[in-house]
DNA sequence: ACCTGAACACCGTTCAAGT
DNA sequence: ACCTGAACACCGTTCAAGT
C-alpha cells in the first residue's frame, strides 16, 4: 500500500510536465465557474481540480484577474451573432437572443461581465451589428449607440436576475408568498404576482418587442443609405 | 511623549463605550463605500475608521454580509419616489429618475445591489408604482411586471456603466482612441464613437422615451379602471 | 521552462477574557 | 452589554529551490 502510494507520487511527479497549459486552465476554470459559481473559483481550488500546486498556475496566468479576464474573453469571443438576413428588427432580435443564449449557457461568467474592469474587443461586435441595423432604420448614430446600451443592459440584467435563481428577495412571487410584502401597501405587486413561475424567455421577448416598437416611433433624422 | 501616548490609550479605553452603534457603523460603511469603493470596505478597515477593534463590530452586526445588506437597505429605504401627478408616463419617468439619482448619489452601493442575495421589501415600491401606472394605461398585469423589469435592469445597468468610470474597456470612444478597435471591422462603432464625452443623462432619457413609446404601442388587453 | 514548498501579508470570524 | 487580544482557517501572491 505504501508502495502504491510511492508509485502514485512518482507518477504525479512525472506526468505533470506538459499537462498544464493556459487553455487547459481556462477551460477548467470555466466549467468550475458554471458548476459551482464565481465564489468557489479560487486559485487553490482550481489548482486542486487540475491536480497541481497553486503556484503552477502562475506559469500560464499572470494573476487571478488575468485568469478571470481570460475566461470571460473565451466565452465572449466564441459568441456567434447571426449577422445577416431579415430586416433591421430581425437582426437586432437575433443579436440579443444570441447574447442571452450565451449567457445562459455559461451562467458563471455573467457576474464577471458585470464587474469586469476590462472586456475583450469582441464585446463591440453586437454594438456594431445593432448600430448598423439601426442606421438602416434611419436612426442617427448617437441614438443608435444609446439604443444599443438600452438593449445590452436590459439583456444582461435580465439573465443576471434569472441566473441568481430568482430567490434573492427580488422575486415578487416568492416575496408575496413569504409575507414579506404587505398586500395593502403593494396591491398591484400582489395582484401581478399571484400565481405560477415566472417565464423569463417571455419576459425577455416582451422587452425586446417594446424596445423595437419604441425605436420605430423614434424620429428619423438620418437618411437611410 | 510616552505620557501623552498613555493618556491617549486611557482615552481610547474610556470613550469607546457608547461610541458604537449599528447606525453609526452603517453610515460610516456607506461613506467609506462611496469614497473608496466596495473593494476597500473590509471589517478591519471599517473598524480602523471607527477607532475600534474589528471584533467590536460583531456586537452590532451579525456578519459582513449582514453589514452590506444593512447599508444597501438604508439607501433603498430612503429613496423618495414621486408617487402622484401627471399621467402614467410622467409617473414612470419620475420613478426611475429617482432611482437613478439615488444610485448616482451613493455609487458604492450599485455593485452591491447587482450582486445582492436579498434586498429589502422596499425594493418593490418602484414596481408597485410602475405596475399601477401601467394598469391605468390599459396594460395587463403580467406585461406590466415585464415592463418594470425592462426599466429597472436598464436603469441600474446604465448607472453601473457610468459609475465604473466608463474606462473599463467598454467605452467605445476610449477603445477607438487606443486603437483597440480595428476601424475596418467595426465601421459603425467607429463613426458613432467619433468625438466628445458620452452624455449619460441624455442616454438614459433616450432609453426611457423609447420604452415608453414602445409601451404605448402595446396591445391594450385590459380595461383601464 | 515548468513545477514545488515554505512563507508573507492579507481576509472574515470564533473564542476566551476583560470591564 | 460591550470591547479587546490571540488565534484559526482561509485567501492571492512572492521567492528560492528543485528538475
Amino acid at each position: 500500500m505504501q508502495k502504491s502510494a510511492t508509485q502514485h507520487r512518482k507518477r504525479r511527479k512525472a506526468v505533470p510536465r506538459r499537462t498544464l497549459s493556459r487553455e487547459r486552465i481556462l477551460t477548467e476554470a470555466l466549467t468550475l465557474l458554471d458548476k459551482e459559481g464565481a465564489r468557489a473559483l479560487g486559485m487553490r481550488r482550481l489548482a486542486d481540480h487540475l491536480g497541481v500546486t497553486p503556484m503552477a498556475l502562475y506559469n500560464h496566468v499572470r494573476s487571478k484577474q488575468d485568469l478571470l479576464q481570460g475566461v470571460v474573453a473565451t466565452v465572449i469571443d466564441r459568441i456567434d451573432y447571426p449577422d445577416e438576413g431579415g430586416d433591421w428588427r430581425d437582426r437586432i432580435r437575433g443579436c440579443f437572443r444570441a447574447m442571452r443564449a450565451a449567457c445562459l449557457a455559461y451562467p458563471g461568467i455573467v457576474p464577471l461581465i458585470e464587474s469586469a474592469d476590462v472586456l475583450p474587443a469582441s464585446i463591440f461586435r453586437p454594438m456594431e451589428i445593432t448600430v448598423s441595423a439601426l442606421r438602416k432604420a434611419g436612426i442617427a448614430p448617437t441614438d443608435a449607440v444609446r439604443a444599443y446600451y438600452l438593449l445590452v443592459t436590459f439583456t444582461v440584467g435580465q439573465v443576471s436576475y434569472q441566473i441568481r435563481g430568482w430567490g434573492r428577495g427580488v422575486d415578487p412571487v416568492d416575496a408575496v408568498q413569504r409575507g414579506r410584502i404587505p398586500t395593502e401597501k403593494f396591491p398591484n405587486v400582489a395582484v401581478a404576482s399571484s400565481g405560477r413561475d415566472w417565464d423569463f424567455a417571455a419576459s425577455f421577448e416582451f422587452g425586446l418587442s417594446v424596445v423595437l416598437a419604441g425605436l420605430e416611433r423614434q424620429p428619423k433624422r438620418w437618411p437611410s443609405p
